[in-house]
DNA sequence: AGCACGCCGACT
DNA sequence: GTCGGCGTGCTC
């Protein structure tokens, strides 16, 4: 084998390895190599695709032994999927979240899923697109033009002094070990705050079509796809076949047919959950990210990146502008943006747009607004008057739903031991009789939270996790939550034999049956996980049901609170605000709010609704608060303890996970790395630093593996700036590395900005 | 992360 | 005997 004969290149595979593996390439293949295409390999003793990551011209390095290389055996791909941007957010990616370089540049692709049929398929064959938006862009409102004028600014204004981002060639050189993120220039970044129904989505159309008219291009994130139909129907009757979609359940090979359009630059709009931020725009002027406030944007399987974050960097490479948007948005974002950091900036839609858009307001409007998306300036007073009034004021005007809290503490003392309080079930009957819809909200899958004997106090628990079975009447059965464990009921205590068996608490499949006897002539449906996984299309089912008035009650849980949007619908009720706010999280109650403000906003979206929040602490300020609706008052409140307990937006935290078939080891090693980084020199910083550990998190058993962990608290970390705190970070991972080769039996995982606590 | 290899206990 | 559980090490 001659050197002349052969090429040398690196490949990446998508394990936790942080290393490039050299492969040789015969003559036949030297036309197809290019940076960023897949490979086929053998590795170890199989064969995988990898990607290419580096070439090496010429010169073999003296220390690469070229008879210990295998060759490559095909180049899979005609066209590369990776943008020279991809392969530094790649870079970016690997040192921020702490994961290997394969794992970050192969999170990009699609990997393999599902290859059910979606529901929006059905949904475009039965339904005429065209009877639902109209393909005009509709008069906006004088707060969504003040946002509209701002953001399309924000667009144009980068036009003037972008560079062309296209980069057809991409050589190693380019491949930057710490790419610079911090090529600022003017765009902007905008959190529009509103309440649903607002109108941010009109918003966000307009946006849109200034970008397209520059030629450029925008990614558009939604929570969750298969929720929201309606935002694509909506794009696809404003921007037609420019807009693609990617999303959960499609299958690869449609995937790689979006990312090649996009490529060839037929998509210049995509629509999609998290994955879709990894988009390879060469021009990308504009990313939406909506809901901003969801949990589902941050993935927790490694890499564990956050989309919101990585939108954030993209920005900044490409000088695109940033629009978040929410009604309830993350106690991060909302930090920020109103202490316009980054050059962040935040408009509200304090009105319901269906309230202004009356005829005679339209007329009005219409008649006093000058044309949109010519870049019209605002008088500037006149917008900083407009924020701050809407700010600083309770948002008093706001047409919002009336809300009663029933203290359950008091039901209980009445002696009504219903899960329905008496003023629900006289609310509900109200409802019935005037032939309108009624929607019961509670946050527990099964029948009873837990199973126990009555005579020897024995509790029914997964002997996997450290959780307690959940009873499921459907067929009989006990089930874990977490695991999804399950054996059937029992009869007699297995401990003492006993048949003094109790349910207790109330999940939804028991609320249900109590529901169905209160209410016997009532139509009652329920959604969640449960009904949801027999059958995929059921959620479309039931919002179809429920649109034609074939439903009465609608009792779900928290898969309810996204999306839906029923006209009918005058009642929410919420059984139990109780299951997430005690949650020990520390986002626990943030939770909670945006669950029961979105749950209460499904009421009377056209006419006014009246919702009812059930609750054992009717004084905390998460139900008081979600009660008014009132996001500012709830804020800081919340803000405020954050920032006496260090927890974000005033810290960035880190967690280390240890698990392990044995308890005492796995805290041993939890215990020993906890004094490593305590006495680590570099990490000696108390004043920017707070470690916490070793612990048993509140789970202390999941799937067989006791569960140990050490929280470190990176304080005054800008959360949006990965260079302040990088440093700690690295330093920590070095160190957890370090200590973990000794023995594999306890698997020890980093979490930077982890999601879930517990 | 997979996967092979190898060492020990259980059982047709 | 041999099947299989999982602990350990390796992947260019």
């Amino acid at each position: 084998m001659h050197e002349n004969d052969v090429k040398i290149i690196g490949v990446l595979f998508p394990i936790p390895i942080d290393k490039i593996f050299d492969y040789t390439v015969s003559e036949k293949f030297f036309d197809e190599i290019e940076i960023g295409k897949r490979v086929r390999v053998e590795f170890g003793s199989k064969k995988m695709t990898a990607i290419i990551y580096k070439i090496y011209e010429k010169k073999i390095g003296e220390n690469i032994d070229i008879k210990k290389l295998k060759p490559i055996l095909k180049v899979l791909d005609k066209n590369n999927f990776f943008t020279q941007e991809m392969l530094n957010l790649a870079e970016t990616i690997k040192n921020y979240y702490l994961c290997s370089i394969g794992e970050s540049l192969w999170s990009f692709l699609p990997k393999a899923t599902s290859t059910t049929k979606d529901y929006l398929d059905d949904y475009f064959e039965s339904e005429k697109i065209e009877n639902y938006y109209s393909k005009e862009f509709l008069m906006p409102n004088k707060y969504q033009k003040i946002a509209i004028e701002k953001i399309n600014d924000s667009i144009l204004r980068e036009n003037k002094n972008n560079e062309n981002t296209f980069e057809k060639n991409i050589t190693n050189e380019k491949i930057k070990k710490n790419p610079s993120i911090s090529r600022r220039g003017n765009a902007r970044s905008f959190l529009l705050f509103g309440v649903a129904g607002s109108g941010k989505t009109e918003v966000y159309l307009n946006s849109i079509k200034t970008a397209l008219e520059i030629d450029k291009e925008v990614i558009y994130l939604v929570p969750e796809i298969s929720l929201t139909p309606q935002t694509l129907i909506r794009l696809k009757s404003r921007f037609g076949d420019k807009v693609g979609v990617l999303h959960s359940k499609m299958p690869d090979s449609q995937r790689f047919l979006v990312l090649e359009k996009i490529l060839d630059g037929e998509i210049k709009i995509l629509l999609g959950a998290r994955s879709a931020i990894f988009a390879p725009f060469r021009n990308l002027g504009l990313i939406i990210i909506d809901e901003e406030q969801e949990d589902s944007y941050k993935q927790e399987p490694k890499p564990s990146y956050d989309a919101r974050k990585i939108a954030y960097w993209r920005a900044q490479m490409n000088n695109a502008t940033l629009v978040f948007g929410s009604a309830t948005p993350s106690v991060e974002t909302f930090y920020i943006a109103t202490n316009r950091k980054d050059n962040f900036e935040i408009f509200e839609l304090p009105y319901k747009a269906s309230d202004l858009l009356d005829e005679k307001t339209y007329l009005k409007e219409k008649n006093a607004i000058p044309m949109l998306n010519k870049g019209t300036e605002a008088p500037k007073n006149e917008i900083e008057a407009q924020n701050k009034k809407s700010l600083l004021n309770k948002r008093d005007e706001i047409s919002k739903n009336e809300v009663s809290i029933i203290d359950m503490k008091f039901e209980f003392l009445k002696k009504n031991f219903s899960v329905i309080s008496d003023f629900l079930k006289k609310n509900i009957e109200d409802k019935l009789n005037k032939n309108e819809q009624v929607l019961l909200f509670l946050n527990r899958r099964g029948n009873s939270t837990f199973v126990f004997c009555r005579k020897c106090g024995f509790i029914m628990k997964c002997p996997k996790c450290d959780v307690s079975l959940i009873y499921h009447s459907d067929d009989e059965k006990l089930r874990c939550h977490y695991c999804g464990y399950s054996v059937e009921n029992v009869k007699e205590c297995p401990e003492c034999k006993s048949h003094y068996i109790k349910y207790f608490g109330n999940a939804i499949q028991k609320v249900e049956k109590e529901i169905k006897k209160l209410f016997p002539f009532a139509k009652i449906a329920r959604f969640d996980k449960d009904t949801f996984s027999e059958d995929r299309n059921y959620n479309f089912e039931i919002y179809k049901a429920f649109q034609n008035k074939k439903i009465d009650i609608l009792l779900g849980t928290q898969m309810l609170a996204k999306g839906f949007d029923f006209k009918n619908l005058s009642l929410v009720g919420v059984v139990s605000a109780d299951v997430t706010l005690n949650l020990s999280d520390f986002r626990a109650s943030e939770r909670t709010f945006n669950l029961l403000v979105q749950v209460l906003g499904r009421a009377g979206r056209e006419n006014k609704g009246t919702g009812i929040i059930q609750t054992y602490y009717p004084e905390n300020y998460t139900i008081l608060n979600a009660k008014n609706l009132d996001y500012l008052t709830f804020y800081k409140q919340e803000i405020e303890w954050r920032k006496e307990l260090n927890y974000p937006p005033f810290s960035k935290l880190v967690l280390i996970n240890f698990r392990g078939k044995d308890n005492e080891s796995v805290q041993k090693k939890a215990q020993k790395v906890y004094e490593i980084l305590k006495n680590n020199e570099f990490l000696k910083d108390k004043k920017h630093l707070e470690i916490i550990g070793a612990y048993q998190p509140v789970i202390k058993k999941k799937n067989s593996n006791f569960r140990w962990q050490i929280l470190i608290k990176i304080i005054e970390a800008d959360i949006f700036n990965k260079d302040l705190d990088t440093f700690y970070c690295q330093k920590i991972d070095e160190l957890v590395k370090l200590n973990k080769n000794d023995k594999k039996a306890i698997k020890v995982s980093i979490i930077v900005d982890p999601v879930q606590m517990i």
